[in-house]
DNA sequence: AACGCGGGGGC
DNA sequence: GCCCCAGCGTT
């Protein structure tokens, strides 16, 4: 609409973008494959953090039929250091099932993109806008940011009111002519003017309109519920040697790090340390005496505070094997298989430069 | 609607 | 320390 409020906060951040626009690998392309893997990549990412990831990841895996061919461990071991590790095993999914069953062409319409595995409503608009220009808004924390301050909306920002009244103003101030375009200025500017904390109001060409910044309300918008506090997780690893070797175990169920390996692991609660039983659990072998312990890592997670000792030790002459669950791999080894940064991290102290995570 | 899922960087 | 990030899937 000509001379509407929309029509004037869209050209204003449009100028703003012409001037402050990031310049972003993904910016590069429309290809609808380097896309979508930045879009999963920066799924509650840091565009800073999510760069060297993209340029890794789109190295090993040029394009879909590569990713498609590879296998869930290759994928995870690109992924390694990145979290969210269902992105990855999902990201692995959708390029197999494209390339099975849709031809290996992206779909170009939001409801049809949405029905594929890690693909949300924000990554389907994103993917529709950007490769396609399909005229859909993407909503994101930084559009949310944006929009709940210039209106001064004081709901949760998870609440289900709040997102309906942000889809039906997106829509309407959604550029037309080029919506991904105007999508990625509306990110930029979110990240880089309308930031979370103290915002750069004194110098935002809409702050004669932005209802948070005109009542002061700008630090307090957008709202949210406060976070539970984090749960502390006692891990006892055993770290078993012999002849060159040592055993992982893949981690699976509904926990964090699913699909990463990890030592034979003794979780206890705290103040409690792991006995031969203990270790039993764990490996199926009995009589295990650890000979050494390390200091104990202390690995944060958003949820959840992980405390991590790791006792070294070796298979008691005479003693069975452990059992199917565990594999046994070269010391050497450890670094191709994908490991949580803690273990990672662990490795790289233990003397082994190998071990440590390549960028 | 609520919860679980990583890791890093800014303050 | 605490906060939050180009969200998604499950319950």
């Amino acid at each position: 609409m000509k001379g509407s409020v929309s029509e004037t906060i869209r050209s204003k951040i449009k100028a703003w973008y012409r001037k402050n626009r990031r310049d972003l690998p993904w910016r590069k392309t429309s290809d609808p494959y380097h896309i979508w893997v930045s879009e999963i990549i920066l799924q509650q990412t840091r565009v800073s953090q999510g760069i060297s990831h993209y340029l890794k990841f789109v190295s090993r895996f040029p394009d879909l039929k590569t990713l498609a061919a590879a296998t869930e461990e290759d994928v995870l071991k690109t992924w390694q250091g990145m979290g969210y590790y269902t992105r990855a095993r999902n990201l692995y999914k959708t390029a197999v099932l494209i390339t099975n069953s849709y031809n290996g062409i992206f779909p170009g319409t939001p409801e049809e993109l949405v029905k594929l595995p890690g693909i949300g409503s924000y990554t389907a608009a994103a993917i529709a806008s950007i490769a396609y220009r399909y005229p859909v808004p993407t909503i994101d924390a930084n559009v949310i940011r944006i929009i709940a301050r210039l209106y001064g909306m004081q709901q949760d920002i998870h609440s289900v009111g709040l997102k309906k009244k942000i889809e039906t103003l997106t829509m309407e101030l959604l550029d037309q002519e080029n919506p991904g375009e105007f999508n990625q200025a509306m990110m930029d500017f979110g990240s880089l003017q309308c930031t979370p904390g103290v915002p750069g109001c004194s110098s935002c060409p809409l702050n004669q309109y932005c209802k948070a910044h005109l009542t002061g309300m700008e630090d307090k918008i957008p709202m949210r519920k406060e976070k539970k506090k984090l749960q502390h997780r006692y891990f006892h690893y055993l770290v078993l040697t012999d002849h060159g070797h040592v055993w992982l175990h893949k981690r699976t169920g509904n926990d964090i790090w699913h699909s990463l390996y990890e030592f034979p692991l003794a979780e206890m609660p705290a103040g409690k340390q792991p006995d031969a039983e203990s270790w039993y659990k764990a490996t199926g072998i009995s009589d295990i005496q650890p000979e050494k312990i390390s200091k104990t890592y202390r690995h944060t997670l958003s949820h959840q505070m992980i405390h991590a000792t790791f006792y070294q030790a070796t298979i008691p002459p005479g003693n069975k094997q452990p059992g199917d669950e565990l594999v046994r791999v070269p010391v050497q080894s450890i670094g191709t298989y994908p490991l949580p940064v803690l273990i990672a991290r662990y490795l790289a102290d233990s003397g082994t430069a190998d071990y440590r995570q390549k960028g």
